[in-house]
RNA sequence: GGGUCCGUGCCCGAGUGGCCAAAGGGAACUGGCUGUAAACCAGUCGGCAUUGCCUACGGAGGUUCAAAUCCUUCCGGGCCCA
């Protein structure tokens, strides 16, 4: 199967410029293609996966993909789909998040060679100011630019928009330009909130150089409830394993809801669309086998984090999920607590003598302070080694598993690692 | 530059001198039910502490016994005029 009847069956095409040109161009042989990131954080999240698996779709099918990491675009802010001018960056804050970035990406798409890496920062810092103006803002006008929907939103709100975000759409158009003329490329994917600037590129590109390039774009990511990406924890699911473990990554993917599974496996997995069928039907069939949601968490993990940190999240899964955590043997707990947030005794504290839990579970970031604390262990909401905990009851050495650990647990999912060792 | 309106807790949004830590909704959290699901029901949802205290309604001052609410000024923003 061709690539593009692949990503339709996976719900990834929502847009398309000529589809019957671009298919025949890729019958041709293989193009170049690129995706973009700005560097905004030290890390891609999850949202960013789709854009890099996709580029990994084409390259597996033998297509040259460009990964654009904007350290120019990422000085400046989209303007689409935020209600409010974003803070800008210095440039040593994006200089670190393109490095970043690119060992990131290095491992989803393996060594550099079939793709490249380009930071846009390296054609557009020096550019001057005049020549932007009669090489690119020449060739659009402002009309088009105010039509656009994320322009438009921004205009009609109470925040207004800067010329500065105004401008974003032409760097990016930009972009494309200088990849089509330096790097051959003839395709541009993205979110579908990419698709104005997309757009923008492929313009830019016919008007300059009388070229016909492509652009692609996939419905922009949602859950079941309509809400944009990362809801399920509130806060954002990143690559970084330093700043989401493998465990919560595995976790968050874990608990996605039946509803999203088979859009989710298409999406955010590599495997073959056969495979993703027979996987939903057998869901199904059977939902509360939570097959599709094992599958899913267990393939996402294992590309971005490899197969040693998926390993080591099912060991911990196992104690924390599993029978009595008070039987789990040493290995396995000291892989848990390398997975789940932790904290360590205060000078001052000692088991012995007995440590306020309340204090604890804040330090450890399970509670958000004495009152959250005190408040979940009310509710009956906190449990030690498994076991749900009545108020003003401290920590003792009675609770230390394998002489070492406390598992601490909020609710049903947070779980918590004191380390009282050593 | 002139005029005018606005700036409230994670978000939206009431409140226009005391009864305001501040209505309501959403999000979030816990409990129940469950499949580490959805939906639904219940509770919680600034901080610290035993009644209570502290911090908070863009910033800084002021009026008042008392201000998110009034005044001055500054900052930020919308709209209209030039």
């Amino acid at each position: 199967m061709d690539i593009l009847s692949d990503l339709d069956r996976r719900g990834l095409v929502q847009d398309t410029t000529d589809r019957s040109a671009l298919h025949a161009l890729m019958e041709q042989g293989p193009i170049t293609l690129y995706y973009g990131c700005d560097p905004t954080a030290a890390s891609l999240h999850h949202g960013n996966l789709i854009g890099l698996l996709t580029l990994r779709r084409f390259q597996d099918a033998g297509h040259r993909p460009l990964a654009l990491a904007g350290g120019a675009t990422g000085m400046v802010g989209d303007p689409g789909g935020r209600s409010a001018e974003r803070n800008l960056l210095d440039r040593d804050t994006l200089a670190v998040n393109v490095a970043a970035i690119k060992s990131q990406i290095g491992r989803l798409l393996g060594p550099e060679g079939p793709w490249t890496l380009v930071d846009n920062l390296s054609w557009t810092g020096d550019v001057l100011l005049l020549d932007f103006l009669r090489d690119v803002g020449k060739h659009v006008t402002v009309n088009q630019m105010v039509a656009r929907e994320s322009v438009k939103a921004r205009m009609a709100g109470e925040n207004g928009i800067s010329f500065t975000e105004f401008s974003y759409m032409l760097l990016q158009a930009n972009d494309y330009a200088w990849l089509h003329e330096r790097e051959g490329c003839v395709l541009q994917i993205g979110g579908s909130d990419q698709w104005g600037n997309i757009l923008s590129g492929v313009d830019l590109i016919r008007r300059r150089h009388g070229a016909v390039v492509h652009g692609l774009c996939w419905p922009l990511l949602t859950n079941a409830a309509g809400a944009k990406l990362g809801k399920s924890t509130g806060a954002r699911v990143w690559l970084d394993p330093e700043m989401t473990s493998p465990y919560a990554f595995y976790q968050h993917f874990l608990q996605t809801d039946d509803v999203d599974v088979p859009r989710m496996l298409a999406q955010f997995t590599l495997l073959p669309m056969d495979d993703v069928d027979a996987l939903v039907a057998a869901h199904q069939a059977a939902p509360d086998q939570r097959l599709g949601q094992k599958t899913l968490a267990a393939e996402v993990t294992e590309v971005v984090h490899g197969p040693a940190a998926l390993a080591a999240v099912h060991q911990a899964a196992a104690v924390l999920f599993g029978a009595d955590p008070r039987e789990a043997s040493a290995e396995a707990l000291a892989a848990v607590a390398r997975e789940v947030p932790g904290a360590i005794l205060a000078p001052g504290e000692s088991l012995a003598e007995g440590v306020d839990l309340a204090v604890v579970l804040v330090r450890t970031g399970l509670a958000s302070s004495g009152g959250d604390a005190r408040r979940q262990i009310d509710q009956h909401g906190i449990s030690v080694n498994g076991r749900k905990v009545e108020a003003g009851r401290p920590l003792t050495t009675d609770d230390l598993v394998q002489d070492r650990w406390v598992l601490l647990r909020k609710g049903k999912k947070g779980w918590a690692v004191l380390d009282a060792g050593a």
